[in-house]
DNA sequence: CTATTATTAGAGTATATACTCTAGCCGTCA
DNA sequence: TGACGGCTAGAGTATATACTCTAATAATAG
């Protein structure tokens, strides 16, 4: 694997691990043993890296969110994203931790991320017409479904965040695992009142598979 | 005024402005026109500070979200809830933005802040229970009513992120005040499928004074 | 084989940051 | 008046961090 290649992903471990503000450029080039100036080689700097990894992290979103405008929405599809999306800010969880910092640090990223999330809630808003289209949600006012899809968007985006800050250290991977299919359960918490009849028992099944099986409130 | 509560009222103005990361012990010193010395003299180091800021949060959010238990609540209450929580959220708001920092770098904070969003989440289901006694909503299961208050959160503690991040480096002060009442105005969206149908009017009414006149979906 | 270019090592630097230390000021109370 | 304790100034320090510079090595093309 390219040097460039080995960079970005050691990055994007180690700021998943621990945080892009408890990672340096040191750190980087130290876990990967390279030196310094060979990352520097490679990149920039810092935000050269992020801004990479940023790039990715919307390549991936923006294939996964793709909807087709030849058919309608089925219950696997809503599944699909939901599980999708909850992937990619898996893999990518260093990035909505520190967020609005390496924004205000990056005019490049602010001006990409702005984009991004405006894609995104197109993206939902057609996600939830392409259901109605399919039958399984209430066909409702676009005012109401832009005011759903931003609140999604919310519950999804800051899920991690939650997650990290309600719990404590106890954060074994297989534990978070579980504990992120629970965002997608509070997803679907969402859309349960506008579900058709036909489709309510189907989505509630479904959803009772993303039911935290732990005793508290998900605290 | 004590140089102490100056300490504490100047950084929060200092970390909300430019963000905790962004802040350092000198530069408040600076903004303070007092030494660095005085200021370690009043606070061991920067953590506890942040510390004492966030009691003073803790103690305004748990005022706010008292709840009456020998009467039911009414569509006032809630309207007040809300304000008061936005209003809390809008008057510390540095401390979301790097919220998983700050509790890893402080062991009391993360243990108070997990019993902090306990008693919240506690707080907006009592909420919701008031409200269905006051026959505003519907009454739900737990699990449902549990799942919601939990979606509610997260809308609320997303809602400055989002604000910061979808928006450009535009955020005077009187468009973020509006922009702030959306995030009412969002909460507000969640509710609605569980409005009973005598509230029904009144609450859509009340929402649609939080609604965004912008042209777009709040992008 | 040689010349040129891409890559890498690793010491080094400028700056920032959290925090310390000592000396002195100032109000109060005996 | 003087001594004492709370408060303050401000220079200073250890460490970290992002990043640079030069020289050496590997790869490649002619």
């Amino acid at each position: 694997m390219k040097t460039r290649d080995k960079i970005i992903l050691a990055s994007l471990e180690l700021f998943n691990e621990r945080g892009e503000r408890n990672v340096t450029t040191n750190h980087i080039a130290a876990h990967l043993a390279i030196s310094p100036g060979n990352l520097y080689y490679h990149f920039r700097n810092k935000s050269d890296i992020i801004y990479e990894i940023f790039l990715e992290y919307e390549k991936l979103v923006d294939y996964y969110l793709q909807i087709p405008d030849d058919r309608p929405l089925t219950l696997d599809d809503m599944k699909f994203y939901l599980e999708s999306v909850f992937d990619g800010l898996w893999a990518y969880r260093f990035f909505h931790r520190d967020l609005e910092f390496l924004l205000d640090s990056d005019e490049r990223l602010r001006q990409d991320y702005r984009e991004f999330t405006n894609r995104c809630l197109v993206a939902i808003d057609r996600i939830f017409l392409g259901l109605t289209d399919g039958g399984v949600i209430q066909r409702q006012s676009e005012e109401l479904r832009r005011a759903m899809s931003l609140n999604v968007w919310l519950v999804i985006t800051n899920w991690m965040a939650f997650l990290k800050t309600a719990h404590g250290t106890e954060m074994d991977s297989s534990l978070s695992t579980k504990r992120m299919r629970q965002g997608i359960y509070q997803v679907l918490t969402l859309e349960i009142p506008y579900l058709t009849a036909e489709f309510y028992d189907r989505v509630m099944t479904l959803r009772e598979q993303y039911r935290p099986d732990l005793p508290d409130n998900g605290i």
